[in-house]
RNA sequence: GCGCCCGUAGCUCAGCUGGAUAGAGCGUCGGCCUCCGGAGCCGAAGGCCACAGGUUCGAAUCCUGUCGGGCGCGCCA
């Protein structure tokens, strides 16, 4: 890793400066480290002196040669150079530094101890997984390993709605048009894929909707039915939820996604946790009761407007009432009843531990046999007697909602403002990001007729109208192609391993395609290019991994030499040919195999994990360049042999560490 | 109407806290298997970084405006 030197590298420049030109810290520019454009021109560079050029009225290239006169020797750094252009160039110790990365990693800078809540996935539970839902999951599970890859605490969460109309529509689905009983409902999930089942139902009742609007009376009625409970509605409302929950979890489970605690809103409404929090947000005047205009009897909360106080307070003018009225939203409705945003307020406040009410918990489900996955409960009967690990009391909050939802995300944050949780306001992250769409010649593909859309880039997906690409179709499809390859490569492979190769391949295309475009973009999904295997891929990061894996398999083989052996030799091989111009390519593919932590924490600060996937794909691509091009096990000279070794063990540990961060584990063989 | 996002090679996209010569994949064309496995490697062609101003020693990157495109803005969720 090479963060711990950029600190030093930092501190002793800051110490330099403010001796060589008597600045106060204040004075100091933040100094900025950063990887030059060619590995020629050093290892580090730092552009410090332009900063201080105006401030001390000297040019830049006067000052980066005094700095770097003064800098004195740093551990780790062979020379410092000051660049003609006022580049302040730092060149590493590079046997020093390869030999410290393989004794072991250097000590972390110190993590955020707060722990950290990240909720993803939340999909109505009425129907299968599609595409936009595993782009949600695959940006909050690389998220959440982020996080921990950092050393921080995290908490996986995943929000059901299961007292919704989505759920609702396909109760009405069950009863009105396949006229089916509790019973018979259970019949049909124990003896179909019930996540597709209810996907066809759950178009079919959209149409059924739409051909008689005043059915969707019978969509309220049920609705209410689900929320009253203690009826057959509601009975059959929440064996559907758990069921297909249960389907959510083990297509998630076959990308490697995985939850602590899933977040029933039913037991949200059971607990009354809305009351508590209205109780509050009232007391504070948060929110308050509209006695006139359209919006008589309800309970509102005033949306703040940067726009509209930047203009400042002009109250004469004539619809300035109507102006304010447009900016208050609904929280209880004027029959009394909560929106989804009261809800949502309650649970926000939960996760934080504001509420001062807490759910009871049990085991939903135990992945592999170990690992459990809570759930809340508003049973205390039913609650683990055994207790639950303390859920909730966030120091920070990520809730990754695709961009549609912001203005309401942005609701969540003003509550607990307004509330007077300043720091918990701030520290309630949306991570917002794009939806999924479909490319013209996937949705042709899928018999959907987008003429009436041919103008537009993309066709949207919907639920509603059962138009998308199942996650799990996509799965078995990328696993069907992949099985194909496999076999063609290794025909005298075991079926067994074939179809774990395949699998894991599969995952690795996926998770990689749905990670690489950066989140404010949106995805015109194309099958076709979903199921490549070359090029920016998954695979093509896996192989890079394969291909080390194999030069070691072979050395133990055919040598019976470990790893461990070569990294145990490097203290006294020679190491002219790694300092010398010869070793520049794999001085570079080192550095960048090092850069992970840098990598790491520039994509927690922009949220941005395609950069996480573009580093492991380049530094992929460093490597197979490098493989082509240097040979290890025909080698002759043995110091040249080891640093090669030594080198690429390091790259294949970086590059494994990588892909576990993304979600992809690296097959035995491809 | 207001708010947010996007506009970079034929297509899909990177481009870090403003920094050194704007990159990658796909596609096209041309090479490379006696070798650690070709899901690979090397090379070529391909750019008004939407447009116009501004800030700066320095702008694809920051600011303002314009033009395209997308998404929000409900007593739905």
């Amino acid at each position: 890793m090479i963060l711990p030197l950029h600190q030093l590298v930092r501190e002793r420049i800051a110490r330099t400066v403010r001796e060589v030109y008597a600045l106060a810290d204040a004075d100091l520019p933040p100094i900025v480290v950063q990887s030059p454009p060619e590995r020629a021109l050093g290892d580090l560079a730092v552009p410090l002196a332009f900063e201080l050029a105006r401030r001390l009225r000297k040019a830049p290239r006067a000052i980066a040669q005094e700095v770097a006169a003064a800098l004195g020797a740093i551990p780790g750094v062979a020379r410092v150079v000051a660049a003609p252009n006022g580049y302040l160039n730092f060149y590493l110790d590079r046997p020093a530094f390869l030999r410290a990365r393989l004794a072991g990693e250097l000590p972390r800078g110190p993590a955020p101890a707060e722990k950290a809540v990240v909720e993803h996935t939340a999909i109505n539970p009425n129907k299968a997984a599609h595409i936009g839902h595993l782009r949600n999951a695959a940006l909050g599970d690389t998220l959440g390993r982020l996080l921990r890859f950092r050393g921080q605490p995290v908490e996986i969460q995943n929000y059901i709605d299961d007292t919704g109309v989505q759920v609702a529509d396909v109760v009405v689905g069950f009863r009105e048009l396949e006229h089916k009983d509790f019973e018979a409902v259970r019949r049909v999930a124990d003896s179909t894929r019930f996540d597709y089942y209810c996907w066809d139902l759950y178009s079919t009742v959209t149409e059924w909707y739409e051909s008689d609007k005043e059915r969707l009376k019978i969509r309220t009625a049920t609705l209410h039915d689900i929320e009253r409970g203690g009826n057959e509605n509601a009975r059959i409302g929440a064996f559907i939820a758990d069921r297909i929950v249960r389907c959510h979890l083990a297509t998630m489970g076959r990308l490697g996604i995985d939850y602590d605690l899933l977040t029933w809103e039913g037991d949200i409404l059971r607990l009354k946790f809305w009351d508590h929090a209205f109780d509050a947000l009232k007391a504070k005047g948060a929110v308050f009761r509209q006695e006139q205009g359209r919006l008589a009897g309800c309970w509102v909360m005033t949306i703040e407007d940067e726009s509209a106080e930047a203009e400042g307070p002009d109250a004469g003018e004539p619809d300035a009432e109507d102006a304010a009225e447009s900016r208050e939203k609904v929280i209880v409705r004027s029959d009394g009843t909560v929106t989804y945003v009261g809800k949502d307020i309650a649970n926000q406040f939960w996760k934080f531990g504001l509420l001062g009410w807490d759910f009871h918990y049990r085991v939903f489900d135990r992945r592999d046999g170990g690992h459990p996955v809570w759930a809340t409960t508003s049973d205390a009967s039913a609650a683990e007697t055994g207790g639950a690990p303390t859920f909730g009391r966030a120091g920070v909050v990520y809730n990754v909602i695709d961009t549609r939802q912001s203005y309401l995300q942005k609701l969540l944050k003003q509550a607990l403002g307004a509330m007077g949780y300043q720091r918990e306001a701030e520290r309630s992250i949306h991570y917002a990001y794009e939806m999924v769409a479909l490319s013209h010649a996937t949705a042709r593909a899928l018999g959907y007729d987008a003429a009436a859309e041919a103008g537009r880039p993309f066709v949207e997906v919907s639920g509603r109208k059962g138009l998308g690409v199942k996650a799990d179709d996509l799965l078995d499809r990328l696993i069907d192609a992949a099985h194909g390859e496999v076999v063609k490569r290794n025909p005298d492979l075991p079926a067994e391993e074939t179809r774990r190769i395949a699998e894991t391949i599969a995952t690795a295309a996926a998770r990689y395609f749905l990670i690489k475009f950066s989140r404010g973009k949106v995805i015109a999904f194309d099958i076709d290019e979903a199921l490549s295997f070359e090029g920016e891929t998954g695979p093509y990061l896996q192989y890079a991994v394969v291909r080390a894996n194999n030069i070691f398999r072979k050395l133990r083989e055919r040598e019976g030499v470990e790893v461990a052996a070569f990294v145990a030799a490097l203290g006294e091989t020679p190491a002219d040919s790694l300092e010398s111009a010869d070793g520049d390519e794999l001085w570079d593919l080192v550095l960048e195999a090092s850069r992970l932590d840098e990598m790491a924490e520039q994509a927690l600060r922009t949220l941005e994990l395609s950069v996480l996937a573009k580093y492991a794909f380049g530094l992929a691509q460093k490597f197979n360049g490098f493989y082509h091009k240097y040979p290890i096990l025909n080698e002759d000279r043995p110091d040249v042999r080891r640093w090669r070794a030594a080198a690429v063990a390091y790259v294949r540990d970086q590059l494994t560490r990588t892909l576990d961060l993304m979600g992809c584990r690296v097959p035995s063989r491809m």
